[in-house]
DNA sequence: AAGAGTTTGTGAACGCGAGAACAAAACGAG
DNA sequence: CTCGTTTTGTTCTCGCGTTCACAAACTCTT
């Protein structure tokens, strides 16, 4: 339920500041390849794009690991980050429609990097069955139920046509799956206590060419 | 310039509703094909799903469009949010970068349906030069400000790794590129009246995987 | 023509996030 | 040990976005 413990680790961290967290985790790995030790909050700041005041406070819903007149150490700071995030453990994730986007998002390195792992490609058309993407085979999407439940999946990506993924999302739901990042451009509707989060590439556009559109009447 | 000349179409909209805007322009769509005519607020949010209030209040940003005690004209609508996000024209758009991501991207039939053209597909690797995707054959890189200045480009696409991605950006501001949409996982600097977007799969993952954390712990 | 029923457009209250500014704490020099 | 310097952690204020609630406006029935 949402009844909330008020446990050691319960203070509950803004939700942008949530979003932002994995931004400062990559700048913080850029550092310590640079070899970086030690930085102020102004340097990590920079790297992150971000205010330091913001970075600051954001770090502080943490905890206290920075030192006052020196900064924070590169490591720490990193692995104290990416435990609350919760990239030290691994999660497998199933990705279900394997076509262009689908095939992409199977190659992307940096989900195995940042401690996701693809556990299985599923695709409803039989065709692609025999395929074998980024070293998984594809596999019948009526395969979903008994690889979540052997595997321990939480957290589905759906990368299916408008029209299927709401019916993709119900089974997901149905099967245990918590988390959804959502690829196809389709407003989803599942129970509380899902979370859904949508990545939609045309919606992007459409609102830089707005900003363009604005920038060529005054102009 | 900034400089606002309050002309007739100067109210400017929140960056908040800008963002929603496209969502409503294809729930619309998605009425518009099932034969809907005429929708309420309330109807149109459900299917867009937000706030109905809130749905009210961003419309009204755009004009008054509704008739009280009626609703909203579907067609009519619809044609009021594509002129006012500008994609009622046609916007050249041209992709860094065809690994994975790129091909994806160059397939997504969404661009072409929204008002968005790919006029070229660009790679710095020779060995790609061969190809043809999606009709587009890629081209060297440097190629890039010919295409821009041809076609009159304004928007630029990078989905290159991570560390082309702040030379890339600089080569499109230099020759006039002003709105980027950035796939890398790479935070970029342009310089003041260049919009730049971002996407990252692997932070909406990191996002999901910490809530699922969270799910975890308190249960 | 008048009243009942809808639905839009907007004024007002509220909550969250951003940024400035400052106090607290650590370090180093003398 | 003390003072000055640096940098964090936090308080405070402001502005934006969301939501509620309601008046204005339109339709339909009687």
């Amino acid at each position: 339920m949402t009844a909330r413990t008020t446990s050691e680790t319960a203070r509950d961290i803004p939700e942008a500041t949530v979003a932002r967290l994995p931004v400062y985790l990559r700048a913080l790995t850029t550092l310590v390849e640079a070899g970086t030790q030690t930085c102020s909050s102004e340097d990590l700041a920079a790297a992150a794009g971000v205010n330091s005041a913001k970075l600051r406070k954001d770090l502080s819903y943490l905890g206290s690991y920075g030192t006052r007149g020196v900064g924070y150490d590169v490591d720490y700071l990193r692995y104290q980050i990416a435990r609350e995030i919760g990239v030290t453990q691994d999660w497998p994730v199933v990705i279900v429609g394997i076509g262009n986007l689908g095939h992409a998002l199977a190659n992307y390195s940096g989900f195995r990097s940042r401690g996701f792992r693809v556990v299985a490609l599923l695709d409803a058309d039989p065709e692609r069955h025999d395929e074998v993407v980024a070293g998984v085979d594809v596999r019948a999407f009526d395969d979903l139920e008994q690889i979540v439940a052997d595997q321990g999946v939480a957290i589905g990506v759906i990368a299916t046509p408008a029209l299927a993924a709401q019916a993709v999302a119900d089974r997901m739901v149905a099967c245990g799956i918590t988390s959804i990042l959502n690829f196809a451009p389709a407003v989803l509707s599942v129970p509380d206590g899902v979370d859904v989060r949508k990545v939609d590439l045309s919606i992007e556009l459409q609102i830089l060419a707005y900003h363009e559109q604005r920038k060529a009447q005054s102009a």
